[in-house]
DNA sequence: ACCCAGGTGGCCC
DNA sequence: GGGCCACATGGG
């Protein structure tokens, strides 16, 4: 693992409150960030950036809010889902965090529209546990540093990954990050920018030029 | 007029 | 286990 560029340190997840942060995962399925930024603005506004909130919202209500998002209807009915769960079955976030991780993955993954990196965005940057978020920024750039032949699965990338990392939370959540920010400005599916991307010759489309 | 974006579930084989 | 599709908006 000889990637260790930084843009600086990042303790990351745009979101101030582990409220946000869930909500955040669940809305960016598929979906830019942009988008789901007008969404979380929406919410903000209408004070609803909150779980206990939206247990009381009408979802007609909910959907409308959150529209800029995408996929509106289907992830208006999972936070709904999520909810109706934590609440049916804990008295708050706390509670339901206390559970060992794997219980507590396995939890998350039952819930309707919690899928494995949902359930592990939530689990690193809200619960704060320690595990490895794997991203389609993280598949494509690691699949352009040197996976190449193989196609990995998502708990087979990440048991890599964290087979080669220190068991560090902080570290975690810097180094899928990393990737993001990587992603977002140079490693992109269409018009990769290579000429001042820190990966460079480690990746293949660096190692053409 | 396309293609893409920090996925997931359902259905099929 | 995989391959394909619907789900929906906003930006390039």
């Amino acid at each position: 693992m000889a990637l260790r560029k930084r843009f600086g340190f990042l303790d990351w997840w745009p979101g101030e409150t582990r409220d946000e942060v869930i909500i955040g995962a669940i809305l960016t399925q598929n979906t830019s960030w942009k988008n789901v930024e007008k969404a979380i603005a929406n919410l903000r506004k209408e004070k609803m950036l909150d779980l206990k909130k939206i247990a009381g919202i009408n979802i007609r209500k909910l959907e409308v809010l959150i529209k800029p998002s995408g996929f509106y209807k289907q992830k208006a009915k999972r936070l709904k889902g999520f909810v109706v769960y934590l609440f049916g079955n804990y008295k708050n976030l706390d509670e339901l965090f206390d559970n060992g991780v794997p219980e507590l993955r396995k939890e998350l993954l039952s819930l309707n529209g919690i899928g494995m990196e949902t359930a592990d965005s939530i689990l690193l940057y809200a619960a704060e546990k320690p595990i490895f978020v794997i991203d389609a920024y993280t598949r494509r750039s690691m699949s352009r540093i040197y996976l190449r032949r193989k196609e990995f699965g998502y708990e087979e990338l990440q048991s890599l990954i964290l087979r080669e990392l220190p068991k560090d939370l902080r570290l975690y959540k810097d180094f899928h990050a990393q990737f993001v920010e990587l992603g977002k400005r140079y490693c992109r599916k269409t018009e990769p920018v290579c000429a001042e991307c820190p990966l460079n010759k480690a990746c293949k489309y660096g190692r053409l030029r």
